[in-house]
DNA sequence: TTGTCGGCCGATCGCCGACAA
DNA sequence: TTGTCGGCGATCGGCCGACAA
């Protein structure tokens, strides 16, 4: 994934920090069991002191396919005296949820974010795109044009590419986002309060993220016994 | 689960069949591991055999809540000579994927499944319903009324329920599920070739499940990467 | 007996300017 | 500047019998 993205849609003004590769941490395979829901068992490692300190082995930037939810995969090596010879069995491995953001050097891009209003996330609508976003982020409109209209392309977290209709119309005149919207919206279940992000690199790329609004959105569960009956 | 929906999605006919609780079962580590998505880390068991005699100390059937796919997660003790006192952190885990078959006493019941045909999973459709099934799966119509219909109540493998209105109607005169069919078909993801599955207890309820085509539903993966760009 | 098709009708989607905050 | 609304036209969903395999 792009990390410029990652760190946008994982919140760039978020007090978290991914550390970096090489850097010294402390692990706390307590908490970690704690908080996750695919409860490790630990038990055979009941000697293990509350917290560990670790060396940071890798760092990768993930994103969830289906709900664009972005985490981060670090590995851990305990032997801090030892050689970068990485031997596979020792390292352990978390995951920690957004928000966090990247330590990196970082080219130069503009993002922009908005949070859904009613009218953006209902299904008979476009998106209001604010006057700062459509002059500061997407191409240049033709003015001279009646109305003025292009259609912009951009990417997603995983890559793929999303087209939105974006047109200067209505009185007043104001920035919208038609044809192309609804679908994106509805592909990603976006609801009124969730974020949407829009960035632009050096070279002009524009893409797209989200942050959803609290919503759980954990590993799959498998049922074994009936759930709570919604009718269909 | 209810265990006799549980085998009907399995597939009833199939070989495979779940061992009883309390029998004794050969675990082949290397096997689990290349069969295992998410590479289980053996080699601190390097010095294991290549198969361990095992008692199968529970079986838990499960479905998948997204994709409805089912499978048994069989819970091995290796402790062939100890008593039933089972100590968690010894006991190894592992899950099959369908087709099993439960071997337990079973009540009688009734089943029949079907192939979706093109006109089947169609949105534009309903559901073409064979003769037998009408007959010995859904209750009887009245076939004074013109046309004979009626609403089927069902529960799928989570015990969540849907409906479907049941049409005798057309000439030549023919069984059809028209309305709640669709959003059925949309809800599971069914396509051309995925199987469904009626079923009738003693009581007269009526469950569903569905059986897919080869199509991988392995578990989630995030992506790391740019991925094949699909158009929007 | 049942798979597919075209017809047809109603519901929804989605684009629009009008307003007002 | 921008959030929400009512309008409306086009598209689509979904029920139907006809027909043939």
């Amino acid at each position: 994934v792009d990390p410029q993205l990652w760190r946008a849609c994982a919140g760039a003004a978020a007090g978290g920090r991914i550390p970096v590769i090489g850097s010294r941490v402390f692990y706390f395979p307590r908490g970690h069991a704690e908080q996750s829901s695919s409860l490790p068992d630990l038990s055979a490692f009941a000697s293990l002191r509350a917290a560990v300190l670790c060396r940071v082995a890798a760092v990768r930037l993930l994103a969830n396919p289906d709900t664009d939810e972005v985490c981060a995969s670090i590995t851990l090596d305990p032997r801090l005296h030892t050689p970068v010879a990485l031997a596979p069995e020792k390292l352990l491995s978390a995951s920690f949820a957004s928000p966090l953001e990247i330590a990196d050097g970082g080219e130069q891009f503009l993002s922009f974010s908005k949070i859904l209003t009613a009218s953006d996330a209902n299904n008979g609508g476009g998106f209001s795109v604010p006057r700062f976003c459509a002059d500061s982020i997407f191409p240049p409109l033709n003015f001279d044009a009646e109305p003025p209209v292009q259609i912009i392309s951009v990417r997603d977290v995983h890559g793929k590419p999303w087209s939105f209709r974006h047109i200067y119309r209505g009185t007043p005149r104001r920035h919208l986002l038609t044809t192309g919207w609804s679908k994106f919206v509805n592909s990603k279940k976006l609801v009124t309060g969730d974020s949407v992000v829009f960035m632009k690199n050096l070279s002009g790329q524009l893409f797209v993220g989200i942050r959803r609004t609290s919503r759980s959105c954990g590993p799959v569960h498998y049922s074994s016994s009936y759930e709570s009956p919604s009718v269909a």
